[in-house]
DNA sequence: TCATGTATATTCACTAGGCGGTATACATTG
DNA sequence: CAATGTATACCGCCTAGTGAATATACATGA
């Protein structure tokens, strides 16, 4: 199967999704994204009408994979449902500790982008984890937490707590530790279920 | 008792504090903050070498105040262990709806200059942290927590998850959340401490 | 008391380069 | 020919940082 060669457009959010993951939004400037991809700055601005929609469109490009990643490392996780969710912030503090990691890209962004509440950007930030807030309630809900909702974003919270604590450390032992507490709130919910149940 | 005149360096730490955390970083250019000030721009070069040394200040200048703050809003709050730390996440949801409020001036300056680990403003940013987390501690272990440490990075962990998630969905109602969280790891903690106690 | 020396503090005017974005023209292909 | 895509060259503005002169405060010595 050959690899379909990407279109310059895709070609440019490739690049612009590496410099602006690997250096901020502010410090990255179009000159170095057209470069990075090979491409004239006219070339770009063909595609893309401004800077602000070329970021949106790097992190519209990182939802999905995001989201695949989570699912599949609690998938793959073998116990039970405690084990399963602190599995996804075992193999998170695996990729931390990659020299190359830098954080949540929706989260730096969101606090890049701070005073435009409404950018684009921050939208898309604001569904993706909307997303993966979504998930874990649902997958509470079906082993028949009391609360699947409050769990869920508590999860959310170390999660994210997560990320921007151990991009100021730089210490993916953090990591580990808020894996522990996501398992000790998900035990606490459940004995809490099984007592109504008995 | 007459109000002390502000010093010019101070004047200028205070604009400088006012626009970084409104705006951000790369956001607000020297000649803002002098302007701001009241100063020219040769002037704040007079006092600071360069706007990386800016920044260290801001942020120097906001270690003591924001752990004073956390350590009234817990020494204030009336109830057991669980409820004081509680207290935390709740009087800060009450500053985060403040139209102002906007996140954690460390964690988002740590996220705007996350390429650049070294960087002064990142290790004040660390220090805070540590400060925080070093308290917290200190407290559960006087508390007779089995593990007062690993608790206290919990706590951390939800309370700068808070931090982003409520930036990113400007809803305070996570900070509230991630305080039931809080509450709730602790008590587990200082029930297993009793258990192993009797 | 008053001139002088010196360190601190401040100003105006400037530079060299980077920024997001664009006017215009050329190439390719149905 | 007409639509799509790419390139060169450019614009006006903003950026962090600086050179040289000036103002103020205060100590010293005649």
């Amino acid at each position: 199967m050959a690899k379909t060669e990407k279109s310059t457009r895709e070609t440019i959010v490739a690049a612009a999704a590496k410099l602006f993951y690997a250096e901020g939004i502010r410090a990255v400037s179009v000159d170095a994204v057209a470069e990075e991809a090979g491409v004239t700055k006219r070339t770009l601005y063909y595609h893309f009408e401004s800077k602000d929609e070329l970021i949106a469109a790097y992190l519209e490009g990182r939802d999905q994979p995001n989201l695949k990643l989570f699912q599949t490392w609690f998938g793959d996780a073998e116990g039970d449902l405690p084990v399963k969710v602190e599995a996804i912030f075992v193999a998170l503090a695996r990729a931390a500790r990659h020299p190359k990691w830098k954080g949540c890209g929706f989260l730096r962004t969101s606090a890049e982008l701070a005073k435009m509440p409404g950018h684009p950007a921050i939208r898309i930030g604001a569904a993706h984890k909307k997303k993966f807030e979504a998930w874990m309630a649902e997958t509470f809900a079906a082993a028949g937490a009391t609360e699947p909702a409050m769990l869920a974003r508590q999860i959310l919270l170390l999660l994210d707590g997560s990320f921007a604590v151990v991009l100021l450390h730089r210490d993916a032992g953090y990591m580990e530790a808020a894996g522990k507490a996501a398992a000790t709130l998900v035990q606490v919910a459940m004995a809490e279920a099984n007592t109504r149940a008995s």
